[in-house]
DNA sequence: ACTAGTACATAGTAACACTGAATAGTGACG
DNA sequence: CGTCACTATTCAGTGTTACTATGTACTAGT
C-alpha cells in the first residue's frame, strides 16, 4: 500500500469499521472482505483484528460468539451506545477537516 | 486537541503544508500562524517544525535563511518539482478516502 | 493425507503528531 | 539596566496507529 495511505488511514480506519459496524453487526472476516470490496484492496486482515481488539478494550462494542459452519467461532461485533457516540462525534472531525482540505484544494487551483 | 483530531491528521498535516507552501513559501512561524487562522486551533509550533525538518530531509522542499527583523533569522521553505509531484499524489489519495467516506456517511443515515 | 477456504490472534516495526522545554534575537517599558 | 512580550527555531521523550509476518484452528473436497 501507499506510504501515504498508510497515514492517512491512521484515525480515519477505525471510523470506518465503526460505520460499517453501524450499518448492521458484523465479524472481522466479513469486515476485512468488505473494505476490499469498497476498494481498500491492501489492508490485512490482521490490522482489521487488532482494530477490533481495540475497539472492543474501549467499550465500544458488544460482542457475540456465534458457531460458523466453515472454522472457527465467529465474533460478531455491534456498535453499543458509546460507540454510536464515538462515530458520530468522528463524523464531526471528519467533517471539519474534510471542509478545510476541500477549501485547501480549491485555493491550489 | 481531541485525540481523534490527532491521530486523523497523521498523513494529511502533512499534504496541508505542502498546499500551503505550494500557494507561496512560507516559513514555520508563519505557517503556524495560518494554519491557526485556517480552523487548526491546537496544533503546537513543535509539531509544525517537525514535520518541516521532515519533508526538508525528504527533499520536497528548498530552503532560504532569510534574516528577520525581529528575532532568529527565518528559514523560508519552497516546494521543489518533487514537492509538486508529492502534494498531487496526496491529493489523489485524499480524494479517493474522501469519496468512499463520503458514501459510508451516507448510507448510514 | 493434502489442499483450500474460513476465522482469529499476536509480536515486532515504522511513522507520525503531541508534550514540554530550551535557546536566541529584538523592541518597548518602567 | 532589567525584564517582559513577541518572534523564531530546535529537540528529546511519549503514545497511538497501521503494517508485516507469522501462527493457530476448524471444515470440506479431492
Amino acid at each position: 500500500m501507499g506510504k501515504q495511505m498508510t497515514e492517512m488511514l491512521k484515525g480515519t480506519l477505525e471510523g470506518i469499521v465503526l460505520a460499517i459496524l453501524s450499518a448492521q453487526p458484523a465479524y472481522g472476516y466479513e469486515i476485512t472482505a468488505r473494505l476490499r470490496e469498497q476498494g481498500f484492496a491492501d489492508i490485512a486482515e490482521g490490522t482489521v483484528y487488532a482494530l477490533l481488539v481495540r475497539i472492543e478494550r474501549n467499550g465500544l462494542v458488544e460482542v457475540e460468539k456465534v458457531p460458523s459452519e466453515k472454522g472457527p467461532p465467529r465474533k460478531v461485533y455491534s456498535l453499543n451506545t458509546l460507540g454510536q457516540a464515538y462515530l458520530e462525534e468522528f463524523w464531526t472531525t471528519w467533517g471539519f477537516l474534510a471542509e478545510r482540505l476541500g477549501q485547501l484544494k480549491e485555493e491550489g487551483k
